[in-house]
RNA sequence: GGGCGUAUAGCUCAGCGGUAGAGCACUGCCUUCACACGGCAGGGGUCGCAGGUUCAAACCCUGCUGCGCCCACCA
């Protein structure tokens, strides 16, 4: 063949120049837009906005590959389709990671700076760095509708958290209260319970002694948190604990502060059989103190102030660190005689999901969600099957979590995010000692906009609340507030309910939940018809990835590849050399192939390499066939019944098969056996055996033969490129514009995906014993070491007439791919000649290797395989000689061991015949 | 303290009631005119351990062990 029709085809595949060239030309050409209205059905994914702070993890690489691959699916079946991005503000994280940036650049806090400079730092810092987002997201292919995105805090989003947040207060489902709430000393705010993480810590328990007033008495109380004691407010007994009946109504004294504080009865709080069974009451500093707190009517004394550190009520201790407050205490306690005893102890201890600090329980005035009342319609929803969870092992932790929840603290004090709506009029509202206005006793006016005067005295001077909404708020509007809402769009109209939420199941609480909430409360119906929450990813030795551990994988690098030197230690000793590029496509294949149901995946770089070796495959073997196609544009007949081979109604009966696997797979979010079956149809079936069979006609005279060929590669190779290009999108599309009679301006992404065809099991079933034969004669060819080129004689045996009949038929398959010179056919019992042999199912196939053969390996590789003949032989007689097999299995599989008997019978007496011969 | 997941070939993983599979790695032959990121052939597993159910168990049940995760206020 001339060079002329290899131009432009590289020998290897070169992912880097096509990506970026298809991916700007789908782009421009609009082919990622959706429609408002549509007469087709329509289909809608809202993308998990990323953070606007985030570099893309290869979580996101795994979430937009297979959010890619359902929306090319769908869009190529024919469906509207909206594939919806977006970034989230991020308050806490994004506010943090500002912050850093003014003071390392700057020198500055953001108190220096003062809130509206901050705020508008902030921006700033998204307009620079927003767009990278979407680049990663390009990088990787996906399909997103970039002419739609959205940020939190747009304008739109913001419309409908105002929204929200007014009707939920005119419900009655939004509140201000002054409620004991996770705090971060460190980034001084509020935290929702899921803000927080929880971590075992070695820490100790102490025992100390409370004088008992007016007696010479002591009740002794354990802690681990000994500086509380500052603000304990009484000391609880169990009611039924005999060893202090008589104390219950008396009187302790506070040791260091010498407060008097009540003993109490409560049969909650304290378990008799743990330590001391008495208990110091901080209803101010601990979660359970704080409803015994309630219980009882107890004062609660908040001693420590935003920063963690000991306030006035905390007397001769005040300005101290909680911590040094603790060591100052216990020294104290010693030296006076009342510290009984330190020990060791194991305890959980919270910590903000942001900072890492220690998170202090602490008493402020916050806005909560009510969420009872939204919890159970969204329980209800996902009961009765309107939204389904998949896995479906996850459908129970939803439940359990959404049955126990508890009110949603949603005020934040930070400076990023949507400020609340609510204002304070500072006349009527009463003044803290030091003339500021005393927000923990004033009361909002909550409204859309700022209100023009006080309802109560009339007064202008209005001041709005200065904290933000927890992010998640907007985020958990997400799926109606990005199609417009609380505008009655097109959009909202025919996307809303939305079909498919993929995510990471680590958002399940965070997101999802609220989501349904939220959705069903505004919308009137589920957010989405189906949730589907994929694993994590973790390195190759199942270890979480992160900075600290330098095991995070870069998606960019697997894509572009990267120096040695750019990459984390554990990758610089699997590739001392730097990482080669794998390409998007390769990428996209491994996280389909690896994202099994249920699992966590292990993201291996060597698969990522095999998948790579895939690509390479697909491009050298179109390669190939676009070299004999020429310009052969197929005409209607040569795909007709009467035209085809054998050869060909088995790849074409292949071809429907694998289509219907592909699709059923991709129906039941199997993305993994759909990514297995094409690739083992793609390069075993098509490249081993139908481009090897198909060699001949191409190269042959026989110009109609030539051209039925043409015909049948040119359309298994137009489904496979059609089959896989939701997987590896770049290399498929460049690919099929190489194809005959493809016009320049289609795209295969908006082409139509296959549906399946009728299956041809008769050619099947008559291939099946033609591929084995040649097998047969390979595994001679290959044991005993002959080269490829070598022409060898073959004879094969079998009294199976119709085979016989088959083989002489497709005499023009076996010669060239079993590299024969001649090929006689026999019935069983003509003296086979001495030779190497191989026994398949009633057929043996003999090849003469005088000279060539070493017979004593010959025989040693005979008795193995009888020896493992005769292993199955005694098994299947085990079972076949047990009366209750034979009596209660079904007939069927009873018939079908006799069968396999008797069928090894004979293989075993045909190898012990070949054995005595040599 | 509850709950969930997982344990299959050296590695990364499918299979989830009727003869143990894939990719990579490994061994041998082959630089044959699509592809050495290749072709052909081959070796390798008592399916974590112990019981149970069943004619039959990698697959279902129970317990144990290892690994991982989630939830929970035990001072």
């Amino acid at each position: 063949m001339s060079e002329d029709h290899q131009e432009g085809l590289p020998k290897a595949y070169e992912p880097a120049e096509v990506e970026a060239r298809w991916y700007r030309r789908w782009e421009e050409a609009g082919c990622f837009r959706a429609e408002a209205t549509s007469s087709k059905p329509p289909y809608c994914i809202i993308l998990p906005p990323p953070n606007v702070t985030g570099s893309l993890h290869i979580g996101h690489a795994l979430t937009a590959t297979l959010e890619d691959i359902l929306v090319r699916w769908h869009r190529m079946r024919g469906f509207n389709t909206l594939w919806q991005p977006g970034v989230d503000h991020a308050g806490i994280a994004t506010q943090m990671v500002v912050e850093r940036e003014v003071k390392r650049t700057e020198g500055k806090s953001r108190h220096d700076l003062g809130r509206d400079e901050f705020v508008r730092r902030i921006w700033d810092w998204k307009e620079r760095y927003g767009a990278r987002i979407q680049e990663k997201h390009e990088h990787l292919g996906a399909s997103l509708d970039w002419s739609r995105s959205r940020f939190t805090m747009d304008p739109g989003s913001s419309a409908a958290v105002l929204e929200v947040f007014v009707r939920l207060h005119e419900e009655g489902l939004l509140y201000r209260a002054n409620r004991l709430i996770n705090w971060c000393p460190d980034c001084h705010t509020a935290l929702s319970d899921l803000e927080v993480d929880h971590e075992e810590r070695q820490g100790s328990i102490w025992e100390i002694r409370y004088p008992v007033k007016g007696q010479d008495r002591f009740l002794t109380v354990a802690t681990t948190r000994p500086e509380t004691m500052l603000g304990d407010t009484a000391v609880a007994v169990h009611p039924d604990d005999a060893r202090y009946q008589d104390l219950i109504g008396k009187t302790v004294i506070l040791p260091l502060l010498g407060r008097e504080i009540p003993v109490i009865a409560d049969a909650t709080l304290v378990d008799p059989e743990f330590g001391t069974g008495v208990v110091k009451v901080t209803p101010a500093h601990d979660f359970n103190d704080y409803q015994t707190g309630l219980r009882h009517r107890l004062p609660m004394i908040s001693i420590l102030d935003e920063a963690a550190r000991t306030n006035e009520a905390a007397g001769p201790y005040a300005g101290l660190d909680r911590f040094e407050a603790r060591t100052k205490v216990l020294a104290d306690l010693e030296a006076r005689g009342l510290l009984v005893s330190e020990k060791p102890h194991t305890l959980s201890i919270g910590l903000c999901q942001r900072s890492g600090t220690i998170v202090e329980p602490r008493l402020s005035p916050q806005w909560f969600v009510k969420i009872e009342p939204l919890a159970r319609p969204a329980i209800e929803a996902v009961e009765q099957g309107r939204t389904k969870i998949l896995p479906e092992t996850w459908t129970a932790t939803y439940f359990h979590w959404m049955r126990n929840i508890q009110d949603w603290c949603v005020s934040r004090q930070l400076w990023w995010g949507h400020q609340i709506p609510a204002w304070y009029c500072e006349a009527c509202t009463p003044r803290t000692p030091s003339g500021a206005l005393d927000l923990e006793k004033a009361t909002p006016i909550v409204a859309r906009t700022r209100p023009e005067r006080c309802p109560s005295c009339k007064g202008s001077a209005l001041v709005q609340d200065p904290d933000v909404l927890d992010t998640w708020f907007s985020s958990g509007l997400w799926p109606f507030s990005t199609l417009g809402w609380p505008e009655r769009t097109p959009e909202l109209k025919t996307f809303y309910p939305t079909s498919v939420l993929e995510t990471g199941h680590d958002i399940l609480f965070f997101w999802v939940a609220r989501m349904m909430m939220l959705g069903i409360h505004f919308m009137g119906d589920v957010p989405f018809r189906t949730v589907y929450l994929h694993a994590m990813v973790r390195d190759e030795k199942g270890e979480k990835m992160s900075k600290v551990k330098g095991n995070v994988v870069d998606p960019l690098d697997v894509i572009h590849g990267q120096k040695a030197s750019e990459l984390p230690p554990s990758l610089r000793n699997k590739f001392p050399e730097g990482m080669p590029a794998f390409g998007a496509d390769a990428l996209r294949y491994t996280l389909a192939a690896l994202a099994a149901q249920g699992r966590d995946i292990k993201l291996s770089l060597d698969r990522v390499n095999g998948y790579k070796a895939f690509t390479n495959k697909l491009w050298n073997a179109s390669r190939f066939l676009l070299l004999y196609l020429g310009d052969f544009r197929p005409g209607g007949r040569q795909l007709q019944q009467a035209s085809l081979t054998l050869a060909d109604r088995w790849i074409l009966s292949r071809t429907e098969r694998v289509t219907r696997e592909a699709n059923d797979a991709l129906g039941r979010f199997e993305f993994a056996e759909a990514a297995s079956a094409l690739y083992q149809f793609t390069w075993h079936a098509f490249c081993d055996w139908y481009i090897e069979l198909a060699k001949p006609a191409l190269q042959g005279a026989d110009s109609e033969r030539g051209d039925t060929t043409r015909a049948v590669l040119i359309h298994v190779l137009d489904r496979v490129l059609r089959l896989l290009h939701p997987f590896i999108p770049f290399i498929t599309e460049e690919i099929w514009h190489r194809l005959p009679g493809v016009p320049e301006d289609a795209f295969l992404m908006l082409s139509q995906y296959p549906e399946a065809g009728p299956e041809d099991p008769v050619a099947e079933a008559e291939m099946e014993p033609v591929i084995a034969v040649i097998d047969g004669i390979r595994n001679i060819r290959g044991e005993s070491n002959l080269p490829p080129l070598q022409r060898i004689r073959a004879v094969v045996q079998t009294d199976d007439a119709a085979l016989r009949a088959a083989l002489e038929r497709h005499r023009g398959y076996v010669e060239p791919l079993a590299g024969l010179s001649e090929l006689t056919l026999q019935p069983t019992g003509a003296p086979p000649p001495s030779s190497g042999s191989w026994v398949g199912q009633g057929v043996s196939v003999y090849v003469p290797l005088a000279g060539l053969l070493d017979l004593d390996e010959e025989r040693a590789r005979l008795r193995k395989e009888i020896a493992r003949v005769e292993a199955d032989l005694a098994a299947l007689r085990r079972k076949l000689d047990n009366p209750s097999f034979v009596a209660r299995a079904p007939a069927d599989v009873v018939e079908k061991d006799r069968a396999r008997v008797a069928e090894l019978e004979a293989r075993r007496a045909k190898l012990l015949d070949n054995l005595s011969r040599i």
